[in-house]
DNA sequence: GCAAAATCTGCCCTTTAGGGTAATTGCTAA
DNA sequence: TTAGCAATTACCCTAAAGGGCAGATTTTGC
């Protein structure tokens, strides 16, 4: 009966695993305050609300584990942060993620903040802010539009890598004559210019028109304005 | 003498008019303070940076004149505004002028404001928010940074308004047939999904490509991208 | 050194693009 | 009613794009 027993367990956290991609697919909600009662709360809320939660109670933990956590979860994600912390506080925070605030929207919660707060919060990127005491629904509300502008960084920027990386299988003269016929110039135009034959030309842009997914010109100069070869 | 006398005026006037309209071109800083001495210490500040600078003391005054003062000046703007004003608020003013914020980026100014208005202020798309005592280079800097993003939302503005007035200038037919060009079709294949001739074909994506100042498919998918002909 | 890319080219063919000339039809504003 | 524009098309021509086939040279990583 081990035998059994292990598949059982192994069948269960498979389920788990499949059950938390799809519920981070909705969300991924980190969550950062010091008191204890109050991170039980927010769990509670968001994974009623069929979000993936991870809360912890320093900006230290959140730094370090934030990944680890949410390893293996795709999905849009924001972070929900008291801006009056022990130690190090949500703004601290704010600086020590950097460019990840892009995809991770940060949502302050403040009581007694001053202004200045609010305003150093603001500048600094951060997504809203949110004034004690809390509506819920009004916090459910900046939550999601929060995860669906954190969707749309990841797929913008899912969307730029895949571009770029069909770019990088350009070879040097490849993307030359790519260049030049974003310019406008025509085959014959181009041969002058680098001076080969035309027939070359013609291989090159075949085999970047191939390598870009391209199937004509509108395609190619859609690609190249979105992933901006030009520059 | 009269004459002459009449001539010198015409002169001031026309001098003055050209001076505003350069200054204009650095920026035109509106004002919004209830207090005397503090919008004459704006009017000076700005006038010295080399801005032209309107000052208002209420907010219906800055609604009724603003577009009477700037009458004939182009250039990037901004308002500086103080939240806590008596009457109608610095946050009406944001409301009142909707869609106008967009070209004028609202800066506030506030001392013993809550954070309540901060974040108001911030929801409401304020540019930005001082705290005083007002550092005069903060400010400035400030100021600064709203006359470029004015500038910027400007020219945008104007870019997408000449390429919209040239697709208006495409007859329905044109139009139809550089939609299916953009969809990469060959014009044998839109001479099929149109049910006209070929040479049709060729005489209106002709015609387009001159009314949209293309010279090429690339200059064409270009303008069309920017002006979103396609939706 | 060798194999795999990358680069280069000529010859030849078809399809597209672009455009000149000229003509017809229908509709609208002066 | 007439001039003008939009839309349509036929005939004819050149230039450009796209690509198959065959071969050369060069660079480069293992």
């Amino acid at each position: 009966m081990n035998q059994s027993t292990m598949f059982n367990v192994t069948e269960l956290r498979a389920t788990s695993q499949a059950q938390a991609e799809q519920r981070a697919a909705k969300g991924i909600v980190f969550v950062l305050d010091d008191d204890p009662s109050i991170r039980s709360s927010y769990e509670r809320l968001f994974t009623l609300e069929g979000f993936v939660c991870f809360a912890y109670d320093s900006a230290e933990a959140l730094i370090t584990g934030r990944t680890i956590d949410a390893e293996r979860l795709n999905g849009p994600r924001c972070l929900l942060c008291d801006v009056s912390l022990p130690g190090k506080s949500g703004l601290d925070v704010q600086e020590a993620l950097g460019s990840e605030q892009a995809m991770m929207p940060f949502i302050f919660i403040s009581g007694v903040s001053s202004e200045v707060e609010v305003v150093q919060a603001y500048r600094k990127g951060g997504y809203a802010f949110l004034l004690k005491p809390i509506d819920i629904s009004e916090l459910l509300a900046t939550v999601s539009s929060a995860l669906v502008l954190s969707g749309n960084r990841q797929q913008e920027s899912a969307e730029l890598a895949r571009l770029q990386a069909m770019v990088m299988q350009l070879t040097e003269r490849e993307r030359a004559v790519i260049k030049l016929v974003l310019e406008g110039c025509t085959n014959p135009q181009i041969s002058d210019r680098l001076r080969i034959a035309l027939r070359t030309v013609k291989v090159h842009r075949q085999h970047a028109m191939q390598k870009l997914g391209a199937k004509n010109l509108v395609e190619l100069t859609r690609t190249a304005l979105r992933s901006s070869i030009l520059c």
